[in-house]
DNA sequence: CGCGCAGGTTGATCTATGTCAAAGGCGGCG
DNA sequence: CGCCGCCTTTGACATAGATCAACCTGCGCG
């Protein structure tokens, strides 16, 4: 279930303590300790489109991806769905149900070729009693985690499908930082980020054009291009 | 701002030390080392129904109620709101906020007569570096919270407002778990419990006589009975 | 003792979004 | 090259829940 076979064996160390020297977790950690962890994590190569984590399981402890994309999604006995977050190279998921032990409540499933990198909840626990400036980490990246869950609360409640459509805009407009009129790719497809959005892939549609018949924006294939940022982000404060 | 006149200023002193330690925050830290966080702490009685934490503004530090209550909730600029959590004694609020700094995302209000002590950012912060028991229990804390959020999501986006009800009613009967026909008091008005499970109070209203209609419970002014368990858990579930 | 008000109920609509059905496009694979 | 399958768009319709408006009910207070 971990590695390949043993003539890459070392290959694949290299890469996990690599993945896992990087990883915001360990910023300013020693070398040593953040070496001695790795030594106790595996990683994982699922075959595209399956499952890592499953819910109502428990979890081995946090995963990082290493390389390609995780989607985490929430699920109802009936298969309805609505997408949580992409987790791409160099992020981290399930630190929340894995310190705490219990059954994880989403779905992860791998977006095609993808890489993870598994680290034990147990190793975890120790290193953040020794470590302060660790502990201190895993401190902040749960408390990061707790205000981007806020305000997703706030937006499922306190707005509409065309809000949350302009600010998840806006949120990738900050990222992707090209200048000129604002070019952005969408990370999944149209129908995923309906998901991702609360919606049905039919509204989103309807949205998109919606916005696009205002001259807020323009939409493509598979990115648009946001032509009034200014008004964009008004809707999306509202 | 603080205690009252200095004749009761000993009585407060107390008064904090003892809400301080026996948080759950601090089980298990050493006593000394609780004692000099409550020393730089302070204690607040604001007014009732006044606001103790308004959003877009920065946090002291983490908010530990000691008597009474508290409302957390989302708002939108034109009034709307959306309750998040009523903190109750015993309990705290802020922590992700007053961690990494950033503005309050929610208001806190009082409701009626309360009291309330304030643990500022930094004691915390140090206490977290210097005392791995106590790093630890934030870090469960902030888990906790954390998932909270995520069946609050979950909730919000993908069950319809009778379901976010048998699912509220269940989760007050798993607290007053007297015996025999489970017999449950609302802990706030019905306009409030509409915000919290995000409604308005005129669905809760319909909600309320459609399961009391369909035999699952019965309502009374203030209290509810629960007359079939089974059913609602079910509904809850689904 | 009666008034006034906050909270609650009820009925009649309205609206955003979901559902169902059908019909493009575009890309990959044989 | 052409067919097939997935994603997307579009239209007609259904529905949960919001909104608006009226009314009720118990309770605190003058």
């Amino acid at each position: 279930m971990s590695a390949a076979r043993s003539s890459s064996l070392h290959r694949d160390r290299r890469l996990v303590a690599g993945v896992v020297a990087h990883l915001p977790l360990l910023a300013g950690v020693d070398a040593q300790r953040a070496a001695a962890l790795a030594e106790r994590c595996w990683s994982l190569q699922p075959p595209r489109g399956e499952a890592v984590v499953r819910r109502h399981t428990r979890l081995p402890g946090i995963f990082a991806v290493a390389y390609g994309t995780v989607k985490l999604s929430l699920g109802r006995a009936d298969g309805e769905q609505r997408v949580l977050r992409l987790v791409t190279a160099g992020q981290t998921f399930g630190e929340a149900s894995a310190l705490l032990g219990r059954p994880a409540d989403y779905d992860a499933l791998t977006m095609g070729e993808c890489k993870l990198v598994v680290m034990p909840t147990a190793p975890i626990l120790e290193l953040a009693e020794h470590d302060a400036r660790f502990a201190h980490n895993l401190m902040m990246v749960l408390a990061r985690r707790t205000v981007d869950l806020l305000t997703e609360v706030r937006t499922a409640t306190l707005h509409s499908g065309a809000q949350r459509l302009a600010a998840y805009l806006d949120s990738l407009a900050a990222d992707h930082s090209a200048p000129g009129p604002l070019r952005i790719e969408l990370p999944a497809s149209k129908t995923l980020i309906a998901s991702r959005l609360g919606v049905k892939k039919e509204t989103l549609s309807r949205l998109l054009r919606q916005l696009s018949s205002e001259g807020m924006i323009s939409v493509g294939r598979r990115e648009i291009a946001i032509l009034d940022p200014q008004r964009l982000a008004a809707l999306a404060r509202a």
